[in-house]
DNA sequence: GGATAATAGTTATAGTCAATAACTATTAAT
DNA sequence: ATTAATAGTTATTGACTATAACTATTATCC
């Protein structure tokens, strides 16, 4: 009976039982994301990028004009943490800052020609990580998994 | 025209374009966890219990005797940041920790009684939780995206 | 029209969490 | 027997998130 009590097997891969946990959407996603995140954040550092200034330039390229308080909607985060994040990408000539005429508490973000360029270039990178990590989960699979969060998603609210 | 440029619907809802982002499985994985996690944490903390080591608890009783390198190996953390986990669920009386006879580096866990009750307790109210915000995603989708979250994750080693 | 509310952006700060290095005790490898 | 590696632990650091407080500006409502 080789199946011992170490919670490994014979090729050293844990196996580790975890039914209960394992049946939970938040632990699948979680870890899910564990898989993939590591790997985006190695991509987008080569441009000097975080995942999370990538996503804030990849949204104001997309949105022209879009003010700091909306931009903090959409990725759900705190109008104060975005400040630094808008101030770099700002210095590194990758979007512009410029008041709202009609309305002077808010400035109207646009990404730079430089801005448009690297976020193209950066989320191709992403992508193509992605594809490797996944190895081509066909694409039926990819389709339906990111319908299904998506409806997760907006479920929620 | 009522279609202005403030990146929001009549109802306030955003109406933020995310096509690029989107696209990628990352964050739609980020964000679809960002809607469970707040309510796991807040069922959990009704019995003290934090996501973390909910997820020890789960695991040691799922995997009577294993050590704690093999548990940070299966939760994907640190052994050094399991310590204060495990002590706290040792003195709650949740676990025992008792040395290996033919191994004195390593200590066996075990869930007591009132542990293993504890964690089927935690495991249906974050599963009740689950389901009330995902509004009952069918049963086939669920079953589906827990398949392709659970292969994305066995592909990705 | 003027007092009061709310909103946008900002700053500073505190709490949480994960990662790292260094250490002791014990076992495995040569 | 010496050297390597492993298990658990402690302390520390850096990153990220959330919160409160503030200024400037606009909206609300008596």
């Amino acid at each position: 009976m080789p199946q011992t009590d170490d919670h490994s097997d014979d090729r050293g891969r844990p196996t580790v039982e975890d039914t209960v946990l394992g049946d939970l959407i938040g632990y699948r996603l979680k870890r899910a994301y564990m898989q993939i995140q590591p790997e985006a954040q190695r991509v987008l550092a080569e441009d000097d990028l975080r995942v999370v200034s990538f996503s804030c330039l990849s949204i104001i390229a997309d949105n022209t004009g879009i003010v700091q308080s909306e931009l903090a909607d959409a990725l759900q985060m705190e109008r104060s943490n975005l400040v630094v994040i808008i101030d770099e990408l700002e210095q590194r000539g990758l979007i512009t800052r410029k008041k709202v005429p009609t309305d002077r508490r808010r400035y109207a973000l646009t990404a730079t020609l430089r801005g448009r360029r690297l976020r193209d270039r950066a989320a191709e990178k992403v992508r193509t990580a992605e594809d490797q990590i996944i190895g081509r989960l066909d694409d039926k699979d990819r389709a339906h998994l990111m319908a299904v969060l998506q409806r997760l998603e907006d479920k929620a609210r």
